[in-house]
DNA sequence: ACAAATTAATCAGTATACTGTCAATTATAT
DNA sequence: ATATAATTGACAGTATACTGATTAATTTGT
């Protein structure tokens, strides 16, 4: 970072920093483009997963998309108060609960996502389209690269 | 973002997903850097910017790191608790509590200086040196752009 | 001067995000 | 076959991050 730096410390210059108010000003947009359907990011990404691999088990959702596995308890439970998701005993397994999606669920996942992307865009808007696909590239690098720091690492089935 | 998506939407191409993992593995990288001296990055920077302005209240310092304002008083409290701060009823304004930075806080915002560097050099750690910068500038430009939409935007003085 | 508006901090309530622990269940190892 | 391992989900506890309401203190408007 730097050799000698000064203390205290620039904030405003350190990636963690900015990363944080990069990651609150998101979640700020998400909430005002999604406010009519009453579901926050982590429930979107939650409810979006369920829909793309229907019977996943709660673990297996942590791992898809980076769940804390205690955090998804009280994710998915709000999901299934609200009547978008189901959760059953596992067949097979019945440690587990496997999760599906409801018709309600398809219905509101498929009302929200237009809201869904408008916050990207708006996320996004003071970069130029090229400006745009470069942080991609390297928040995606930084994203897998770093998979294993994360508490919660992305596990593929 | 894409005029017509599949749905369910792909959560690893959504930029708020993407900044929302790196917050998680960024908090996760410096809680294991830290972890000796008992520190959240949250406590860490409201104590850096204490330090920084000394006898700042908690509106104050909720505009210069971009804070909630509910959110400081737990901060504080826990800061205060350790021994790493003061707060005095304001002089002027006795609504206020100024903010001080003790000679405890001193050494440990010290200690911990060159664990928090290690911490964003770990972050940064998969980019060159060239994509480092033009990650710093991009999410510099995002944050600064983007700041009336916070919740907690940065307020200088 | 004094009512009205504003402001600083706190409190109650909800939702992530993590730690650690525990019970129930399944897998393994000999 | 059975004792041991490991795994799933739940629970208690802590810390961030927000909404909305309330209280105390200050500022403003007239």
């Amino acid at each position: 970072m730097d050799e000698n730096p000064t203390l205290p410390l620039a904030l405003d210059k350190l990636p963690g920093h900015l990363i944080r108010r990069l990651h609150q000003i998101a979640v700020g947009i998400f909430l005002d483009e999604a406010h009519d359907f009453d579901l926050t990011p982590v429930q979107f990404a939650a409810l979006d997963a369920i829909c793309t691999r229907p019977g996943l088990d709660q673990i297996g959702l942590s791992g898809a998309i980076a769940f804390d596995r205690t955090t998804i308890g009280g994710v998915v439970e709000r999901l299934e108060s609200k009547g978008l998701i189901d959760r059953r005993v596992g067949k097979t397994d019945r440690r587990t609960r496997e999760l599906y999606i409801t018709d309600q669920g398809c219905e509101v996942l498929k009302a929200v996502s237009p809201a869904v992307l408008r916050t990207q865009d708006r996320i996004l808007e003071p970069l130029s389209a090229e400006e745009r696909e470069t942080l991609l590239t390297l928040l995606t690098k930084l994203v897998n690269e770093n998979n294993p720091f994360s508490r919660s690492p992305i596990r593929g089935d």
